[in-house]
DNA sequence: TTGTAAGCGTTATCAC
DNA sequence: GTGATAACGCTTACAA
């Protein structure tokens, strides 16, 4: 292992100057300068993450927490850890990974043990026993997802509520007399993630809505199954209206978007063309579902974004943003091929 | 922060003494155990990882390198991060992530830096330029895909050559007389991972066996777009064979799965009655398709959880599997919707 | 502009 | 069975 000491023999000057040289924290003679890189150049020298570390109280990483829980949606947690960790490549910093199953204990392991010196955590929960002990921390949380009680922290995600209301406003919008929509699966209810409540509130506001008068109403699938897919249909569509009426499905969970897609084909009924169906999840998702659905985006880069953003101001001490801790990120609509043509 | 020194005086002994309880590398007798595990109960401690891997020489870090490349399966690599993660904890390792963009600096920065003491690599190409460099760090690698050469190092992953014979080979032993690969696709091939050419070799050569006489032929999408399906499948489907003759269409790229189905089903083509479809992807990815399709497994968890049984045992010097440094995983076929009855 | 030296919080080698 | 104490490799006052 080469290190420090190597590096200043080589150049002939001392340990410290090399550290300043690598730091830039303090102005160095232009001949110094080149004579220390070109000595850590020859010598491929690479700092000890652990001693400076321990010398700098930073570790230079950032624990990230991802819902390995099960039920959770898979695909949609890569586009998050991978702008992530390309956010924190930037600013050089590594990241390190925490699964939710871990829990209360993950995080304070990842912090107590100066693991790393700042942390998000993805899909909290309405009232996520983690966020007391986030807040408790020494270092800073940034949530991706709100809490009933952000505690303080601060919170980014997608504005549910207003893709919910928008969902809706689309439907009613497009001459659709009926709404349903095709709520989540019994286990993402059980992990009392805030954007259920949230989504479903936009939604039945949007429908409340003087103007509108539509028909909404809502069921549960047992699961995003095939047969879960089936089972919330068949109530929903028990009681079809008139012929001509024009009926419109919101499926807000991603996982079950397919499923209710290819049961409404076996019933003969084509999205797009005998009714209407919007789907919540990313463009990735609705541009290769069958048939590609009409989708509220969930924006998963641009939320990460946000959140680092948030992040690396404030292990810098930058000024952060203090009129609010919530930041949400509007959804964008993207019609395709499940919605029906205009009356 | 709370110190093993703050420990030591609490429990009335040396800061030594709070080392070796923890560690268990020397015996202590049972009263002054009862003190220091009392101490560090009360003031909570967790030793600073910082300091650990300094003194010790082992950061109990796990390096970990996604494909994040663009193209790349995303939905494939979530149940290879979930594993290796899991299995890290289990021996009380953590995982930092590196994404592929990083080439070969990234392995030399995690493995210079002593920020883990081994590192997995995911998805190598055949003559993965950091194969080299991966050979020649100061930490173990496992590789999980196989590189022509793998320059000694362990790998492993999934019998992909087996794979494509046994597609081939369920095709031609369900009575099929033609048989068409829709291969990967050129943002694929241009990454030059290895499991393409023994996927395509194994169908090849189940094909040339004599026993079949089965008509065979590959075509290549432009990319896993909706397009790129078609495209593919009007190459395929352009001489059809005599009316009630058994097509088997082979997809190996999870990617173009469902676009092939819903092309088909344009078409007026249903898998599982005018045609059989065989995909290489997950059992979750074959569940939830529409419709479900017919599916040699990835294992991810498998793959991944042999991968980290390999790698702790490097870890703890202790004894390797000699034979051979490949370790191959058997792909399982499961039948669903997608294939032709028996004539 | 540069050098010296005191930590940072562990581990592990001696000694007893 | 336990206690001093010297590393581990870096950062950062404090001097010069």
């Amino acid at each position: 292992m080469v290190t420090s000491r190597d590096v200043a023999r080589l150049a002939g000057v001392s340990q410290s100057t090399v550290s300043y040289v690598m730091s830039g924290r303090r102005s160095i003679s232009p001949e110094t300068r080149r004579r220390v890189e070109e000595a850590i150049e020859t010598l491929g020298f690479q700092p000890n993450a652990g001693a400076r570390a321990l010398a700098s109280q930073r570790s230079q990483v950032i624990g990230l927490v991802v819902p390995f829980a099960p039920g959770a949606d898979m695909t949609g947690v890569l586009p998050f850890i991978e702008t992530i960790t390309k956010c924190a490549r930037e600013e050089d910093h590594n990241v390190i990974l925490a699964t939710e199953d871990e829990g209360a204990e993950g995080l304070t392991r990842l912090s107590d043990q100066s693991l790393c010196d700042a942390i998000v955590l993805m899909e909290v929960g309405s009232k996520d026993p983690r966020i007391p002990v986030a807040a408790g921390l020494s270092v800073p949380v940034i949530l991706i997802g709100v809490p009933d009680d952000p505690a303080g922290l601060y919170c980014v995600d997608l504005d549910y509520t207003l893709a919910g209301r928008m969902a809706v406003d689309e439907l009613a919008d497009s001459a659709h007399d009926r709404v349903v929509l095709l709520g989540y699966p019994r286990d993402v209810l059980a992990r009392d993630v805030n954007f259920v409540r949230r989504f479903l509130r936009g939604a039945e506001d949007a429908a409340a809505a003087a103007a509108h008068g539509i028909a909404y109403a809502e069921v549960s699938p047992p699961d995003t199954s095939r047969a879960g897919a089936e089972a919330a249909l068949d109530e929903a569509l028990a009681e079809l209206g008139p012929d001509g009426s024009r009926l419109g499905l919101v499926v807000p969970d991603p996982q079950l978007i397919q499923p209710t897609l290819q049961s409404l084909l076996d019933r003969g009924l084509v999205p797009g063309r005998d009714l209407s169906v919007i789907g919540l999840c990313t463009d990735r998702t609705a541009e290769t579902s069958t048939p590609p659905v009409t989708n509220l985006s969930l924006e998963p880069r641009d939320v990460s974004r946000r959140a680092m953003r948030i992040l690396f101001r404030l292990l810098n001490r930058e000024s952060v943003p203090t009129t609010s801790t919530v930041e949400l990120v509007t959804p964008r609509l993207t019609l395709r091929q499940t919605s029906l043509p205009a009356r």
